[in-house]
DNA sequence: CCGGATCCGTTTCGATACTG
DNA sequence: CAGTATCGAAACGGATCCGG
């Protein structure tokens, strides 16, 4: 078995309380984790399928790992499709979402200072009324599709 | 300067732009840059001795390299110490202060969901009054020292 | 002493091929 | 379609050395 992406169960933290900054670490801290979450919350990719065909090319056995890993600390859940009972639907719990604006500061610093593919729009948007979009994004995931662009429209 | 950042010859991103979230993860996506940026920030460890001494025990070479990274990035610069020749320090710029809501986010995010080790006063502040706790580490760089408790005392 | 650089064994990651 | 198995590559981390 692929190093501990199974054994979910094991993964639990020690009860010691570390500081913040490293629990956050523990669980974003690589590579991948964080487009994941950006796929789920950003971009409505709530399949499989759908964030392996996301532009990085994330591995099958990467993307599995990161979910369950996600999925064992209640950031997301992983639910049967109704319709098609091969597919699952992996949704952010409230948890989750939470973790938007650790998502949106890291968009607007990174458009800041690099040049990014980002409609400029959108940036504005989250730097000039985070708000105002954060309910945008949480309204989105309820319905598991992509953010509206909040206000404009 | 403190600004041409990435022109370091390993460094080198592709100039085509990317998805916000990606520049992020190519610069913090990592185990130990984030925690060496907290340190800088909020705990006023800005020698390299002293962060060799944080509790989670970075080895020297990987702190060497994440603190030249960083600089090659213009997110941290290096100057000697005045006092002492043989002794650095290692200040964040305006780019690297302006990663401080990405860390606070981080921070409150663990606290709601973890047991933390963080006082839970100051959580609170960075809570209830973002932009006074961030205006306290901004003054408190510049002294180069660990943030006071803004408003509390 | 301080801030690294280098070497090297070990752990973890990740691309590809494959499977239920 | 949604994952596993395999295996090479990269990252890590301990020890050690070194110039200032």
């Amino acid at each position: 078995m692929c190093h501990d992406a199974g054994m979910k169960a094991t993964l639990t933290r020690q009860p010691r309380s570390l500081c913040p900054v490293n629990i956050a670490v523990e669980i974003l801290g690589d590579r991948w984790t964080l487009l994941v979450l950006r796929d789920l919350m950003l971009k409505g990719r709530v399949t499989f399928k759908s964030m392996i065909e996301a532009e990085e090319g994330i591995a099958t056995n990467i993307l599995a790992d990161r979910l369950s890993r996600l999925e064992a600390e209640g950031i997301v859940e992983k639910l049967p499709d109704e319709d098609d009972r091969r597919r699952a639907r992996y949704t952010l719990t409230t948890k989750g979402l939470d973790l938007a604006p650790v998502l949106i500061h890291m968009m607007v610093w990174s458009a800041t200072y690099y040049d990014t593919a980002a409609p400029p729009g959108e940036i504005d948007e989250m730097r000039r009324n985070r708000r105002r979009y954060l309910a945008a994004v949480r309204a989105s995931a309820e319905r598991s599709g992509p953010p509206e662009r909040a206000g404009k429209r």
